[in-house]
DNA sequence: TATGCGTGGAA
DNA sequence: TTTCCAAGCAT
């Protein structure tokens, strides 16, 4: 093992944040609820949300058994709604192929609704302590900096950086599993986007970044995110004003959450057939 | 493979 | 006030 390896590992067993998937009575459905809620979405936005989540329905067959539009509500304003209509997607998965257990492996995984390859390597490893290479956005930055010099990893994942995480996956699976959340805490807490603490980072001195004289990231663009009057902020708007409700919804009550009429028009249209809304009739709305 | 999908806190 | 961005996925 490493200098890095060592230095990173003790790191992680002194400052690692108590969460509430990391607590030794968590269940793999927990890490799976926490995995789909974190895609994209802060730890603290995350905390509240999921602590209720699975205490309304603490294993898959529970999750399975309500509406998809129950799933939908108690997502609550955490974004990407879709994520909680693939959760309850994955939840009915593992009920009928796999006995509603969440399955250990990462094909099985990978096999369900809303679990790419980061998410199927990220439940395979910290629920079941298996040895996956597990490349988030935080660990690509963490090697990226610290193993490459760069300041920001390319847009999608290269092959250089996935042969690079796989060279220093330890061979042990639970020291890899530890590997793989330390890294990733790493880069969560300390090794940030913005302004890297780099005082607090246990391999300051033995990051390439840092001895290169913090280059700045050079690459192509990285896309920003405009929302003002797009269909994502319509979409949101729409459908925050059918979970705020306690029954159907009137078509006017929609025309007033939203204009250009064209696009409220359209985007409910796109709801609809996502799934995210059901049309009760010509002019009645909920959520399914 | 480049894009679009929500949301809100921080700088 | 803007801009950035936070444990990705599906297409």
């Amino acid at each position: 093992m490493s200098d890095l390896h060592e230095r990173v590992l003790d790191w992680y067993a002194e400052n690692a944040r108590e969460l509430p998937w990391r607590a030794p009575d968590a269940t793999p459905w927990g890490v799976m609820v926490s995995e789909f809620m974190l895609q994209q979405t802060p730890v603290a936005r995350v905390l509240p949300v999921y602590e209720r989540w699975l205490e309304a329905w603490p294993r898959p067959a529970d999750l399975a058994a309500v509406s998809t539009g129950e799933a939908v509500r108690a997502w609550g304003r955490l974004g990407y709604p879709r994520r909680a209509l693939r959760l309850h997607g994955a939840a009915t998965g593992i009920v009928e192929r796999h006995g509603g257990e969440v399955p250990s492996s990462y094909d099985d995984l990978l096999a369900l609704p809303g679990i790419g390859d980061y998410t199927a390597a990220a439940i395979a490893s910290f629920a079941f302590g298996r040895r996956h290479v597990v490349l988030d956005t935080n660990v690509r930055r963490v090697l990226g900096r610290a193993v490459a010099g760069v300041e920001f990893p390319a847009t999608a994942v290269t092959r250089a950086e996935r042969d690079l995480a796989t060279g220093l996956l330890p061979d042990a699976d639970a020291v890899a599993a530890t590997w793989a959340v330390a890294t990733m805490e790493l880069g969560a807490v300390v090794c940030t986007a913005a302004a890297p603490r780099c005082g607090a980072c246990p391999v300051a001195d033995l990051c390439a970044w840092r001895a290169a004289g913090y280059p700045a990231y050079d690459g192509p663009p990285r896309r920003g995110q405009t929302y003002a009057g797009t269909d994502r902020q319509c979409r949101g708007r729409l459908l925050a004003v059918l979970r705020d409700s306690d029954g159907p919804v009137h078509r006017s009550t929609l025309e007033q959450a939203w204009s250009p009429a064209g696009q409220r028009d359209r985007c409910l249209d796109w709801l609809v057939d996502d799934g995210l809304v059901a049309r009760l009739s010509a002019d009645t709305f909920a959520l399914p």
